[in-house]
DNA sequence: AGCACGCCGACT
DNA sequence: GTCGGCGTGCTC
C-alpha cells in the first residue's frame, strides 16, 4: 500500500507532528514536495508531502485516504527540497518544519485563489453583420488590436459578450488573478552620475557575475554613500546576463526607497514580505514559477520562494537582527542567503554602513570580498555629531529628558522650518536602574553585569548569576537618592515633548502606531511631505529612510543598551547611533546630531560620534575575544521548557554535565558550556524556560552531541543555533 | 486552528 | 434533571 507522511499546513501548535495518509491509486505519481487536500479531523484542510512509502505496515486505526492534490505540479522545487534538507540539517530541525518554510504561510481557511474572466476572439467576424450591435462590435474589434483582454475592462460579463460567446466568436477562460499590492508603487528613474569608487565596486563585482561562480562580499559603505544604487547597478548586469536578483531588506525599512528605486528601473519587480495575505503570498509563488519575475525584494522569509537562475543576491543591512527569525527554527537568513548564492552559483553581497563585527571579521581574514565606499555619494558631509553628557545637565540643573543643547537644536530646526528626528532607545520586558547624579548602574555582584529590574516583582535579578536583591533607594556610589528606573514609554515621552515644543508638530512612531501593511510607509510618506516637524520613536525611525529637509537628529539617552546583559550591547549602541546620525544632512542642508548619554567614556558612544566604525570594531573586538565570544566562538542556546520546574531544571543540568565530560573534555578544541540559567521569558502560556548556552569552535561536534541526546526532537528543548541574546 | 469531550453552575 | 460555560486534548 502507498502512503505518505504529511505535514498539515495549519498555524498547529504542533508542527512537528506529520500523519500518514493512504495514497489512492489516481496519485500515485505524488512525492515529496507535493501539496495535498487531505480531510484532518473532520476538517478538510492543505498539507504537503514530507515522505511516499509502499508499505505493508499495519496502523491500529484507519488510515484517510489523500483527497486531492492542490496544484497541478510539484510544490517544491529540487532546489526547495534540497535547501530544505540544509536547513533541517544546520539547524537541528525536523524536516517538516524546515519545509513549512516554504510553504506560502500557514492558515486556518482554505486559499481561496481569485479568478478573472478573459475574452479571446475565436474565428473571423464580419463588420456588416454588426451594424445594430454597436457594443458588440466594439468589444471584436478591441479583441482583434489585442489578443486576450479581461472582462472587466468592458465592465465584467454583459449580455453582449454573452451574445459574442454564443455566436462562438469569443472564448472566454479564466485566469488566475496574482494579486500584487505593491504594483501601484514606483518612482521615476533618476539620471544618477556614479561616482568613482561605485564604478570601481560595480567593474569588481560584474567581474564575478560575468564567471557564474558564488562569491561573496561585504558591500562597506558611510550611510549615504549610495549602497541603493550599487544594488541596482549590478541587478541591471545580472538581468542583462538573463539571470535574477533577489534584494533581501530588513523587516522594518522594507516600505520605503528600494522597493521604489528598484522599479523605476525594472518592470518585474515582486515585493514580499510577512505582512502579505496567505492568498497573496499564494499568488506570488505562482507568478515566480511562471518566470515572468526577475527580481525579489523582501524580507527574510523571501529567501523561501522557487525563485531560480540567480545570479546576486543582496542583503541589505546586513547587521540588521530582523533577519533572525525568533521562532523555531530560529534561522537566520544571512546563513541561508549564503547557501542559496552557493545552490545557485550566485555573487552574494552583503551591504552596511555598520556591519556586524561576524561579517567584517570574516572579511578581514579573506572569507568575503571587502568593498568599501567611505564618501557620500552627493559628497555632503556626514553629519556634525555631539555628545552630551546627561550627568553635567542633571549638575546644572536641567531635569528633562532634553538637554539644553538638544533643546536649542530643535528650536533652531523648527524656526528655519526644518525637519527633526528624535530616537528613543527602549527595550525588552525589564528595565534597569542607573543613578541620575553619577550614572552608576546596579551591577551583580557575581558577574558585573548589569542586573534587570522586574516590574512584576520589583526585585533585581541578574540573567546569569540567579542572584536577587531589592533595589537600592540610595546610590552604593555616590548616595544619591536620584535614582533613575530606566524605560520610559514613547507615548509618555510624545506628550512631553508636546509641552516642551507646543508649537511642533510631533509624528510618533512604534510598535503601536505601525500596525497594518503600509503603516509605517504612510507615517514616512507624510513625514516626508513636512505634514509634521519631529519624528519621533524607537529605533525603526533610525532606519534607512531618506528625507532630505531632516537636518537635525536628536539620541535621547544612546547608551540604555549598552546595559543590557549582551555580548553585543556595545555593537549595538554604535550600530544604533551611526544609523540615526545617517538620516541628518542627506540633503543639501548640513546635518547636526546630539547624542546624549550618561556614558560618555564608552567606546561604542566615543566612536559613534566620530563615526569611526573601524577604531570601534579594533577596540571592541578585543573584549569578544577575551570573552570568547562571536566571533571567535559559535553560540548555540538551548532552551529548556516544561510546566515542571524541578524537572526540567534536572534535565538542564544532567545536559550541562554530560556536556562537560563527553565534549568539553575530550575535544580538541575549545567548547564551553554555560547555565542553567532562567531564559530572556522566564515563563511563557504557563511554562518555565532556562537558558543553556554553548560556546564551541566547531558546530559539528555540537550538532553531534545534540543529536546522540535527542534533544534535536525533544519537545522540551529548542535549539538556536547562532542566537542573537544568551539567555 | 477547530471541534468534541467533560465536568461544574443556573435555569425551563 | 438539562443547557451551556470554556479548560483540555486530539487530529493519520
Amino acid at each position: 500500500m502507498l502512503t505518505a507522511e504529511i505535514c498539515i499546513n495549519l498555524a498547529l501548535k504542533n508542527i512537528l507532528r506529520v500523519y500518514t495518509y493512504a495514497v489512492p491509486e489516481k496519485f500515485n505519481f505524488i512525492e515529496r514536495g507535493w501539496r495535498v487536500i487531505v480531510p484532518f479531523n473532520r476538517q478538510i484542510t492543505d498539507g504537503f508531502i514530507i515522505d511516499v512509502k509502499d508499505t505493508d505496515e499495519t496502523f491500529e486505526f484507519e488510515l484517510k485516504e489523500i483527497f486531492d492534490v492542490v496544484d497541478n505540479e510539484i510544490w517544491f522545487t529540487p532546489q526547495m527540497l534540497s535547501m530544505s534538507d540544509w536547513i533541517s540539517d544546520f539547524y537541528l530541525c525536523p524536516l517538516s518544519q524546515a519545509m513549512a518554510l516554504f510553504m506560502a504561510g500557514r492558515h486556518s481557511k482554505k486559499i481561496a485563489p481569485k479568478f478573472e474572466k478573459i475574452l479571446r476572439l475565436v474565428g473571423n467576424f464580419d463588420e456588416s453583420e454588426f451594424k445594430r450591435a454597436k457594443k458588440q462590435l466594439e468589444i471584436l474589434k478591441r479583441l482583434s488590436e489585442v489578443k486576450k483582454i479581461p472582462a472587466s475592462e468592458f465592465g465584467g460579463m454583459n449580455p453582449a459578450i454573452n451574445a459574442l460567446v454564443e455566436k462562438k466568436l469569443v472564448a472566454v477562460e479564466e485566469r488566475r488573478v496574482l494579486r500584487d499590492s505593491y504594483a501601484q508603487i514606483s518612482a521615476v528613474q533618476k539620471n544618477i552620475e556614479l561616482t568613482a569608487d561605485q564604478k570601481k565596486i560595480i567593474d569588481t563585482v560584474s567581474l564575478y557575475l560575468k564567471i557564474k561562480m558564488y562569491a561573496g562580499f561585504l558591500l562597506h559603505g558611510v550611510t549615504g554613500s549610495g549602497k541603493t544604487q550599487i544594488y541596482i547597478e549590478l541587478t541591471k548586469i545580472v538581468r542583462q546576463l538573463g539571470r535574477r536578483a533577489l534584494i533581501l531588506v530588513p523587516e522594518i525599512s522594507l516600505t520605503g526607497q528600494i522597493v521604489k528605486n528598484f522599479k523605476a528601473y525594472f518592470p518585474d519587480v515582486l515585493v514580499i514580505h510577512s505582512k502579505l495575505s496567505i492568498a497573496e503570498r499564494n499568488d506570488i509563488f505562482y507568478k515566480i514559477r511562471s518566470g515572468e519575475v526577475g527580481i525579489i525584494i523582501g524580507a527574510r522569509s523571501a529567501i523561501f520562494t522557487p525563485l531560480d537562475n540567480v545570479g546576486l543576491v543582496v542583503m541589505d543591512e546586513e547587521q540588521d537582527s530582523s533577519y533572525k527569525q525568533d521562532t523555531p527554527p530560529y534561522y537566520h537568513a544571512k546563513i541561508i542567503a549564503e547557501e542559496f548564492a552557493k545552490i545557485q552559483k550566485a555573487t552574494l553581497i552583503l551591504g552596511s554602513a555598520t556591519p556586524s563585527f561576524e561579517t567584517y571579521y570574516r572579511a578581514k581574514n579573506g572569507q568575503l570580498g571587502y568593498l568599501e565606499l567611505s564618501q557620500r555619494a552627493l559628497n555632503n558631509p556626514l553629519p556634525e555629531v555631539e555628545c552630551i553628557d546627561m550627568r553635567t545637565e542633571l549638575k546644572a540643573g536641567n531635569k528633562s529628558v532634553l538637554s539644553f543643547a538638544l533643546k536649542n537644536l530643535l528650536d533652531e530646526t523648527l524656526a528655519n522650518h526644518e525637519q527633526a528626528i528624535l530616537l528613543l532607545n527602549k527595550r525588552g520586558y525589564s528595565t534597569f536602574i542607573m543613578c541620575r547624579d553619577c550614572g552608576e548602574v546596579v551591577k551583580c555582584p557575581d558577574c558585573g553585569l548589569p542586573m534587570h529590574y522586574h516590574i512584576t516583582d520589583g526585585t533585581l535579578k541578574c540573567h546569569f548569576c540567579e542572584v536577587e536583591q531589592t533595589p537600592p533607594t540610595i546610590c552604593p556610589k555616590c548616595k544619591s537618592k536620584r535614582i533613575k528606573y530606566f524605560g520610559t514609554g514613547t507615548q509618555k515621552l510624545e506628550e512631553f515633548l508636546q509641552k516642551e515644543l507646543p508649537t511642533a508638530k510631533i509624528l510618533r512612531m512604534d510598535r503601536d502606531t505601525t500596525v497594518g501593511k503600509f503603516a509605517q510607509d504612510k507615517i514616512l510618506e507624510s513625514f516626508k511631505r513636512g505634514e509634521f516637524d519631529i519624528l519621533f520613536g524607537t529605533k525603526m525611525v533610525a532606519k534607512g529612510h531618506d528625507v532630505a529637509n531632516v537636518t537635525a537628529v536628536g539620541i535621547l539617552s544612546a547608551d540604555s543598551v549598552l546595559n543590557f546583559p549582551n555580548f553585543r550591547a556595545a555593537e549595538e549602541c554604535f550600530n544604533l547611533i551611526t544609523q540615526a546620525a545617517g538620516r541628518a544632512g542627506r540633503g543639501n542642508l548640513p546635518g547636526k546630531v546630539i547624542v546624549q548619554t550618561y556614558n560618555t567614556d564608552a567606546d561604542a558612544v566615543k566612536f559613534a560620534c566620530r563615526q569611526d566604525f573601524k577604531s570601534f570594531y579594533e577596540v571592541e573586538i578585543l573584549n569578544r575575544e577575551m570573552l570568547f565570544f562571536p566571533p571567535f566562538c559559535r553560540l548555540v542556546k538551548l532552551i529548556f521548557t516544561s510546566k515542571n520546574k524541578t524537572k526540567i531544571q534536572d534535565f538542564a543540568e544532567r545536559i550541562v554535565n554530560s556536556f562537560k565530560l563527553e565534549v568539553s573534555a575530550t575535544s580538541e578544541v575549545r567548547q564551553e558550556i554555560l547555565g542553567p540559567i532562567p531564559a530572556e521569558i522566564e515563563n511563557l502560556r504557563g511554562e518555565f524556560r532556562i537558558a543553556v548556552l554553548i560556546k564551541t569552535l566547531d558546530l559539528e561536534i555540537v550538532r553531534g552531541f545534540l543529536r546522540f541526546h535527542n534533544l534535536h526532537t525533544s519537545e522540551n528543548v529548542q535549539i538556536d543555533i547562532d542566537p542573537l541574546t544568551t539567555n
